[in-house]
DNA sequence: AGGATAAGTCTAGAATCTCG
DNA sequence: CGAGATTCTAGACTTATCCT
């Protein structure tokens, strides 16, 4: 393998630094790609749709790749996409490689000896990893192709940090898949598909459909994990993204309601007072006299 | 074999949501 | 706001799996 390796002993040794050479965001219908390898590691996260990724030598084929789902593969490792007829795929792609430090940030060394999670994806020296996103990578990958698109010649402080960022969480991502039960898996998937579909009208049939599984057992396994019934989880994250809306945004409150995936207005006052002892707009209200105090009150 | 525990289904009543 | 429709909850039950 080539330096590029992610387990190459020169990462461990000497102090480099990951950079991005390629990103992409493209959707894919009824493609099939011929197998390829690059000395870069590649992630690819699927946004929208479904996909197979077919890794040679492995029968990764058989496994459908959907929203929230991706993969690391090492530098090297023989690949394919393969996208249905039937079904669009989205994905956002990066390739990395490991440059001399550059910078002040902390090298992938140090990064490495401070973190344990990061230190068993090195010790494992697994070919790719298929994983799911319970830690919000699409996020931080979305940051980090804004941020490489931007005009700056130079790759950014912030693109590098993004980068360490999604190395941080992709290695969390493993010891989850490393130590998660079918329980866990069936509750973090819940997790999953509630942080991305918040916003829409979704049921708990919706949910349990996406994990294949009876809904009443989804959610009797879900309280006993969380303490909370799938729907306390939604409304939770629901009530969570209002607050924020209401707090940095001047959004009208009727909008909010909608924007968070209840349709109702009169719920929504209803489950926010619940949560929060106040209503919508007392909320809004409190946050401004506690940022401007009390003069700009009126 | 049989006991313990986990996984999964069924169902009635409660809670939530929509609509007029 | 209230009635009716829809969805959710939780207890009882069955089935599967593991361990002794």
């Amino acid at each position: 393998m080539g330096f590029n390796d992610i387990y190459d002993q020169k990462l461990i040794n000497e102090d480099y630094q990951p950079e991005v050479k390629a990103y992409y965001f493209r959707s894919w219908n009824n493609y099939l790609m011929d197998f390829h390898y690059h000395d870069r590691v590649e992630i690819m996260y699927v946004i929208k749709g479904s996909c197979q990724i077919h890794i040679e030598n492995y029968d990764t084929e058989k496994i459908n790749f959907r929203k929230g789902d991706f993969i690391l593969i090492n530098a090297m490792v023989p690949h394919k996409l393969i996208v249905n007829g039937d079904s669009d795929c989205t994905m956002m792609n990066i390739e990395f490689v490991f440059v001399k430090k550059s910078n002040f940030l902390p090298s992938f060394r140090e990064f490495v000896n401070n973190s344990k999670e990061l230190e068993e994806l090195i010790a494992a020296k697994e070919p790719f990893f298929i994983l799911k996103d319970y830690e919000d990578v699409y996020q931080l990958l979305k940051s980090l192709v804004v941020e490489l698109s931007s005009p700056s010649a130079e790759q950014s402080i912030s693109a590098s940090l993004l980068m360490y960022e999604i190395l941080l969480r992709t290695s969390g991502a493993v010891m989850k898949r490393k130590n998660e039960s079918p329980t866990e898996n069936y509750v973090n998937k819940t997790k999953l598909f509630i942080n991305l579909n918040y916003d829409k009208k979704i049921t708990l049939k919706d949910i349990s459909a996406y994990s294949n599984i009876n809904e009443d057992y989804l959610n009797r396994i879900f309280k006993r994990s969380t303490g909370a019934s799938v729907i306390e989880y939604l409304t939770g994250i629901r009530i969570q993204k209002a607050k924020m809306l209401l707090c940095n945004t001047n959004i009208p409150i009727i909008d909010i309601s909608d924007i968070v995936g209840i349709s109702s207005r009169q719920y929504f006052n209803q489950v926010f007072k619940k949560a929060t002892g106040l209503s919508p707009k007392k909320f809004r209200k409190s946050f401004e006299v506690e940022l401007f105090g009390e003069a700009q009150k009126n």
